[in-house]
DNA sequence: TGTACATCAGTGAACGCGCGTTCACTGATGTAC
DNA sequence: TGTACATCAGTGAACGCGCGTTCACTGATGTAC
């Protein structure tokens, strides 16, 4: 049945919140329309009214999941205290509200071009947001050194979650968060 | 119909050749085992034969990849070099014949026990093997630089394959490698 | 060395399952008069 | 303001498809005698 513009939008935005949680924790491949509607307290069809299909949902979540990320790291002061504060085992165990480049970077070989397009958005709002905060230098030259301080940081998490052995994930975040200070 | 045990050797070490290779391509869940076995000349049966399940195969390509890798990493002098040899072009483009902890990582949290345990024997073996080439501090202080060098490569492999801008993913490459040398 | 037979690597059909998507339908909303 | 009706967000059954795995079978290999 119709339901009113607001609760429309509503519901749209809650699809968005939800399958930008879900993607980051299982990966776009680990959760099903059925999953991504359902958390939202909706059946599959919606989706499809909504965003056309699971690959425009996945590109729409990216950027909605990102404006939520700027807006919660708006305090940030310098890019070591941001990149400290990124490799962290927080982090590292709730990828559900993490970054999305450590969370789906290695899922984006085999994504279609409007999800890759959206993700790589995702990256240049962090390169901007990021290399803000250094003071000295030409903007390439912070961007640069932005970049490899991403590289690092991204690194870092990536690795500390794909390993099986707790005392060697954290030494990766310990000895990576030395590198960034 | 039965082969020799000579033959049945060469079947399984084509099939782990490879799988190693397609695993590295497209995901382990990219690649289904129909294409795995066909890869080899033979039909998904043989895998069952050989390996008892697609996570056995996951796992064994994954120990088989890696000593190949360190084989052909003999050479190497020092780490700084090791490290601008990893982040390059040449290997940000061919995922197959490259780094396993560069191309998989982001899939282990959605593997089983198996599969994660060879992922990190695999990254063991790059810590161990990184940390021989340098030369100066205790043993810990050359694997904690190595496992922050380690972050700044995958990292950089990770996020130059995953962002759809050319010039972008050049200077994700340029700049991390600068980083490291 | 030659014969009989058990072994087992690899085949190919079949399975149940979950996936993304389609589609006819529902019924409250929002609009035209 | 009240009535008639078109709209369309969301429902739920159904679809085709590819997946990992099972299993009865094949027939050359390898072994026991």
């Amino acid at each position: 049945m119709k339901v009113t513009k607001e609760k429309a939008a509503e519901n749209r935005e809650l699809i968005l919140k939800e399958a930008a949680r879900l993607f980051r924790e299982r990966g776009v491949a680990g959760v099903g329309v059925d999953a991504l509607t359902e958390a939202a307290g909706m059946t599959h069809g919606s989706l499809y009214s909504q965003f056309g299909s699971k690959n425009g949902l996945v590109a729409e979540a990216l950027t909605y999941g990102q404006a939520r990320i700027a807006e919660r790291a708006a305090g940030l002061k310098s890019l070591p205290e941001a990149a400290e504060n990124y490799i962290s085992a927080k982090h590292r165990d709730n990828p559900g509200e993490g970054c999305f480049m450590a969370a789906m970077a290695g899922e984006m070989r085999t994504q279609g071009p409007e999800v890759r397009r959206s993700f790589t958005e995702v990256a240049k709002s962090n390169l901007a947001r990021l290399s803000a905060l250094l003071m000295t230098g030409t903007k390439k030259q912070r961007e640069d050194e932005t970049l490899a301080t991403m590289a690092t940081m991204v690194g870092a998490i990536v690795l500390a979650r794909a390993v099986d052995d707790p005392e060697l994930s954290e030494r990766i975040l310990t000895a990576s968060r030395a590198k960034v200070s």
